[in-house]
DNA sequence: GTCTATAGTATGATAGAC
DNA sequence: GTCTATCATACTATAGAC
């Protein structure tokens, strides 16, 4: 039983992703250990070898997802240009919609939230999020991008939100429309925000 | 094995009400029969007497939950007053924020999208909340509330994805803040939709 | 309508050979 | 490090007595 840190093996990072995936997939709840050793194509002494369990295996599954996910954030919210095209381009990436958020996902499992372990990515993934929204849209209020009534630090919980939201809306629908139309709405929000703060251009 | 519209029985509504507060605790994967028997009293015979499984015990609460959150809403949105008030009202409903959605929470498991007589309440709750919104926010646009390129259905699906989001953001980080915080968000953009077509009052 | 008994499979983990 | 038993429990459902 070591950490995952301390094991960079084939076999340990083999597990590790398929674990992400099953994850990603079934959920914690519903992925069994059983399951990720047969897609990992690994006995069952070789993970207890490697991870001290299933909560220990999903802990160090969930905090890799976590920085992958935020990476991605980072490449679009880092970019040259102002605030909304920014905030533009993290809205209108690529997803893989109806299979919603590798991470956020795991948010509605109990067993998750009950171990502070496997919360702790989550928490970790969106205050990050948030900040780094905060960040790109306060330089673009100090640019004159935004009006005088616009909160920055709200703005950015909002605009996560409607990511994680607009998931749940499309995998209910089964359809990726509302997602992209929920993300619309609030670009058009920001924009008239615009508007109000600089008069019609 | 009747459908539960055929059962009115006692014994029948305790386990649809049971099975109700069970997914959402625990999600459907996460809600195993024999839970439902014994938190209802009922032995497992009466169970299958009355429904066919678990799945089908289980369509029958997510319809009435989903018919109770429908109800819920449309308390706010059929308010008077105007549009933006409506919409407040619905944003800061008091909620059991860190409980999540009864309805938007089973969107993330597999099970439940995978199947179509329980995935069906989740489309319908949320096409109609859409729609419900979208005619509120048509009622204020035609009042003069919002400006000239506000969008009643995007704004709606905006609106929506808002609250799904807010319960991931404060499951994941246990405390509500983010939920609000999101909403209030949302709820400056729409003000400064407001002012944006109509000039600050 | 309700109950207990039973079944077959899956879960999550441990033991110990190799 | 990896493998194959093995274990106690839980899952979902059926059978059949009452």
């Amino acid at each position: 039983m070591y950490s995952a840190a301390m094991s960079g093996t084939d076999t340990a990072r083999k597990l590790i992703e398929t674990t992400q995936e099953l994850l990603w997939e079934r959920g914690y709840v519903g992925t069994s250990p059983r399951a990720i050793q047969q897609r990992a194509g690994v006995g069952q002494g070789s993970m207890y070898h490697h991870f001290g369990g299933k909560p220990d295996l999903a802990r160090a599954a969930v905090r890799k997802s976590a920085e992958e996910m935020r990476a991605a954030a980072d490449a679009d919210l880092s970019r040259e240009g102002m605030a909304r095209e920014r905030v533009r381009a993290y809205l209108s990436r690529e997803r893989a919609v109806l299979r919603g958020c590798r991470v956020g996902g795991l948010a509605q499992d109990p067993d998750v939230i009950a171990d502070p372990g496997l919360r702790a990515p989550l928490r970790e993934t969106f205050d990050w999020l948030r900040g780094r929204l905060t960040e790109v849209l306060e330089e673009g209020r100090a640019a004159g991008e935004f009006g005088p009534g616009f909160d920055p630090a709200a703005t950015a919980a909002t605009i996560v939100a409607v990511v994680q939201g607009g998931y749940v809306l499309a995998r209910s629908a089964d359809d990726p429309g509302p997602f992209h139309q929920a993300a619309d709405g609030l670009l058009r929000l920001l924009d008239a925000s615009v508007t109000s703060g600089r008069g019609a251009s």
